[in-house]
DNA sequence: GGAATGACTTTGACGACTCAAAATCATATC
DNA sequence: GATATGATTTTGAGTCGTCAAAGTCATTCC
């Protein structure tokens, strides 16, 4: 029944309250995360509590109702599985990706999902490391922690990659800096904000504080 | 820059050509090939007219342009590589995958179409046994001609199967009626409307008329 | 407490695509 | 030639998603 529109807004929505651990998004994010003016939100978001996918508090943000959530699982399971397939299958590289995955996701009839999980052999990470929702909607949280609050010395295992920036992502792809890697803290300045380190043998490099944050670590044992 | 919408006319108009083997479609063609009223074509065609897309001689009908056969024929090309990656890869039925590939064919890119191409071996046919249009817009015509125009004792190959339709794609699935088949005609009834037939060494079926025009068959040597 | 600031909402408008129904045209028929 | 028929075009209207710009609200700051 959702538009692709309306999709795109609860996907992107889901996405925020999980990268945030909380439930109601403000406006202005809703607005800049899908590029479109706020007004554009606020009047797209009105018909879309009209329509069930979400509840609006005016002046505060929205929060997607059940309904709403499931879908937008269901996009992020598209979107996941897609950038899969794009990768293992096809052979592209993961920075060119995200783009092709966001408008196949609302192409693409469940039926194919399917399939196309089946086929890539139901696999539980993206690419980037992101966990994939499983059919029911269910996703999993990984107890993990940005690279940028770890200590000097820590043994870490990276996680994920939050940004798709392809800019981003093929720095992060040059420096070996991929989901699975391992991953030690050589050096963090707080006052030159920027932290060194140096992942697996290759040779250390630094990275500032803002990038730092976009990458998931989890600490071994 | 065509939008899905002009995509969708643009290939309908050059089907219609490629399948009367004439230039020019009518208005009424247009419209239920395209399921919208009549009025909507008009004024759509209209506007692809004013976009270069084709010429428009009102109330004769519309011719594609260069320009607009270019993209019919990608979109062809397309529809038609999707469907064999539906068939091949993903394991589909052929009788359900028309719909999937209509949808999905909008929403891949240049550059995904190409990974698919190089992925299945670039094939020259797709699942029904119609060829697939080069990446430069080239599309072979075979010399086949329909399997109610032949005559008894005939020995022939199937081409291909004109029809899109689910139900009589899995009646011609459960007669072996598949592209690359031999077929021997037993009995042509002109009154009767009907002829009788056999696949291989299947027993043998008969079919209608309207029906045997949408099989394309090769003569034996 | 009043003013400035920034986030949010409202308003009016537009482009793409569609339909229903009325108007028009071309042709075949008598 | 007048007319009936069927295809085509026009007209008026509606939906969806969008923007720019004007208006409103809550907060912060002096």
């Amino acid at each position: 029944m959702p538009s692709p529109t309306v999709e795109n807004y609860l996907k992107q929505i889901l996405m925020v309250t999980l990268d945030e651990n909380c439930t109601k998004v403000a406006m202005g994010k809703v607005a800049s995360e899908l590029s479109v003016t706020s007004g554009t939100a606020t009047s797209m978001v009105k018909n879309m509590e009209r329509d069930g996918w979400l509840s609006y508090y005016p002046r505060q943000g929205v929060a997607l109702t059940r309904k709403g959530r499931k879908v937008a699982m269901n996009m992020l399971r598209r979107h996941r599985l897609l950038e899969t397939f794009l990768v293992e299958t096809l052979g592209f590289d993961w920075s060119e990706i995200h783009v092709e995955a966001e408008e196949l996701e609302h192409a693409i009839s469940e039926k194919v999902v399917e399939k196309l999980d089946l086929f890539l052999g139901r696999p539980r990470y993206d690419p980037h490391g992101h966990p994939i929702p499983s059919k029911g909607g269910v996703i999993q949280r990984p107890s993990s922690r940005t690279l940028q609050s770890c200590k000097v010395g820590m043994k870490l295992k990276i996680d994920s990659i939050l940004d798709q920036e392809s800019d981003f992502l093929k720095f992060a792809r040059d420096k070996k800096l991929l989901p699975g890697e391992e991953v030690v803290i050589m050096s963090s300045e707080k006052v030159a904000d920027a932290i060194t380190l140096r992942v697996g043998r290759n040779p250390p490099f630094s990275l500032g504080f803002r990038s730092a944050e976009k990458i998931l670590v989890l600490e071994q044992a």
